[in-house]
DNA sequence: TACAATTTTGAAAGGGCTTTCAAAATTTTT
DNA sequence: AAAAATTTTGAAAGCCCTTTCAAAATTGTA
């Protein structure tokens, strides 16, 4: 069934049956009831591409990241689609597994199926910046990343300060009497090179030592739980663990357990991102909030404007808050 | 830039060009050639829209999902999305809330662009099942339910035995002597009434009474903790309680630390799904794997063939597996 | 009643591709 | 060298809509 035949057995062009499909405003009533009918007696659906053939648009946009199961990504995700629902666009979304390679196929696909525009979520994106395929396949894609930059022509940014993050956390400890304060780096993103400046920064500020206080590990559970063994292994005087990471956090957590340390009493631990971990674990992790949904938001509406074209385009900062639990 | 262009420039016909496009074999070396360099000089990408208006496929599927940021829900939306792109696949991902109205919208909308199909995942969606609409939207889309079902003659599911999976708890926690077993309801979805009826076969089986041992509780965290609560205050005798859900067990847990009551010596407790929550509570929570990865890949399976016309469907039926943890 | 103004309708032109079919060019066979 | 077989190419139709523009029908005005 397509506009010819619905056409055809109500017996007047296509140009009306379009007219009233796009409720447009002059048919003639009687025309308009008897073609609905038509419509409604074949349960007709017009078909949404030769729409897109026409307007040059699916009214669809690509989310790219690394795996929505991370519930980090899976709340940004959320957020898009819900967001870009409300706007009446479709969202796919694309689960790369942080691999480049990955990255360069789905947007060689999505922007193949002329996709309005892309989200990619997260700074291992900034990566993808580099390969050559990448800035011609992006040539007439609007994109923002969400968490990350892109130095390409249309490329914006929402990003988190997640220097001011870690900042936090520190002066939180630091006023609560903590001198003894450890990083824990866990992933080697732009994000955490850039929570890594904050802590090295903010010790300083402090007047503290901070790179004597920097320990790298494994990202997930188990990095936390070895980072903790290493730690008491060395003998070092710890009052505090900052960790880049709530899950990293609650390994921590679990290894301070196994090893007799009670929480928050003779060590403080703090994560980051206000995971829903953070509150099931015990004792309640005090973290530091990325503003996802914020984020989600923020990255929509840029994204929008960008397809819009309307011509006041900014990539904007947004501030994370500090989520004081038991753990510190 | 479209393929009349390249035509024009390469000096041949958009037959020719769209040969080359699409690899076809018979293309004479040189001519190929030429147009590939002017392919590649002016970065051409055919129009996805256009391509699927010949083959009426977009080549996508959608995926209909309560809350992506649930991580049961995140874990089948994760695997459908990586099987279905290696098939050459893209997903929509839709997140209806649990709201039936914005279900339909969901659906009215994806199939208008034409889908290549659709997967429902969750039992919530047997509810949309009646709704007029829905048949309609639906009549020349195949479906496939994932732990779900719909009586709709293009659907077929993939279901996780839920009464079994509450079987294996049951079961487990009389092994290791536990007479007194509570199940706690907490929602009122198809899958947990299944659980349900699990519990009470079970218990009869046993010689137990199960009618007496049901309560009923809110969805989450605090949902658990609540229960617990008015079971101590009833002054029923407690020996181990049985969850539909790992978060409301964790609230359980939560519930029997607060009261001072060791887990497992006191009082065993098992949740459901083995969602990551359980690694991470203390103590490790006692779960049922519901085989949320092995649902996606089959229902993908499954999607597939239906949507390739072969003719031999069937829905299928999926064992859950218990995970014992440190709770029980 | 004749004319202008307005409403309603339809024919036809895209939009960018794939595919079919026949023509042209080339190679092989006799 | 002519005929047959094969390879290579292009014209044109088709996919299903929206949109423009002009024609037809209706209403209002003089």
């Amino acid at each position: 069934m397509n506009i010819y035949d619905i056409a055809k057995e109500a017996g007047v062009s296509i140009s009306t049956v379009s007219r009233v499909l796009n409720k447009k405003e002059n048919v003639n009533e009687e025309t308009r009831l008897k073609v609905e009918e038509v419509l409604k007696r074949y349960d007709y659906v017009p078909s949404g591409i030769a729409r897109g053939m026409v307007s040059k648009s699916m009214k669809t946009v690509a989310v790219l990241t690394v795996d929505v199961r991370v519930p980090q990504y899976a709340r940004i995700a959320y957020t898009i689609e819900r967001e870009f629902s409300k706007r009446g666009y479709n969202v796919q979304l694309c689960n790369t597994g942080g691999d480049l390679e990955e990255a360069v196929q789905y947007l060689d696909i999505v922007t193949g199926k002329q996709v309005d525009g892309v989200v990619l979520v997260g700074s291992i994106f900034n990566r993808i910046g580099p390969d050559e395929r990448v800035a011609s396949l992006l040539k007439h894609t609007p994109v923002v990343v969400a968490n990350g930059q892109l130095d390409l022509p249309n490329c914006y940014s929402v990003l988190v300060d997640d220097q001011l993050g870690i900042s936090l956390a520190v002066e939180h400890l630091y006023k609560k009497g903590h001198r003894e304060i450890f990083y824990l780096k866990d992933m080697d993103t732009d994000s955490a090179q850039r929570k890594q400046a904050g802590f090295l920064e903010t010790m300083k500020r402090l007047g503290l030592d901070g790179k004597a206080h920097i320990r790298e590990t494994m990202f997930g559970l188990q990095g936390g739980v070895q980072a903790v063994e290493q730690l008491l292994d060395s003998k070092a005087k710890v009052s505090a663990i900052v960790c880049g990471e709530d899950l990293t956090a609650i390994g921590v957590l679990k290894g301070l357990k196994r090893a007799g340390i009670r929480v928050p009493e003779e060590v403080a631990v703090t994560g980051f991102n206000r995971s829903e971990y953070a509150q099931v674990c015990e004792p309640e992790l005090t973290t530091v909030d990325n503003k996802a949904e914020l984020v989600g938001r923020l990255s929509v509406q840029l994204l929008e404007t960008l397809i819009q074209k309307e011509e006041h385009y900014a990539s904007m900062v947004v501030q994370p808050e500090l989520i004081v639990g038991k753990s510190s």
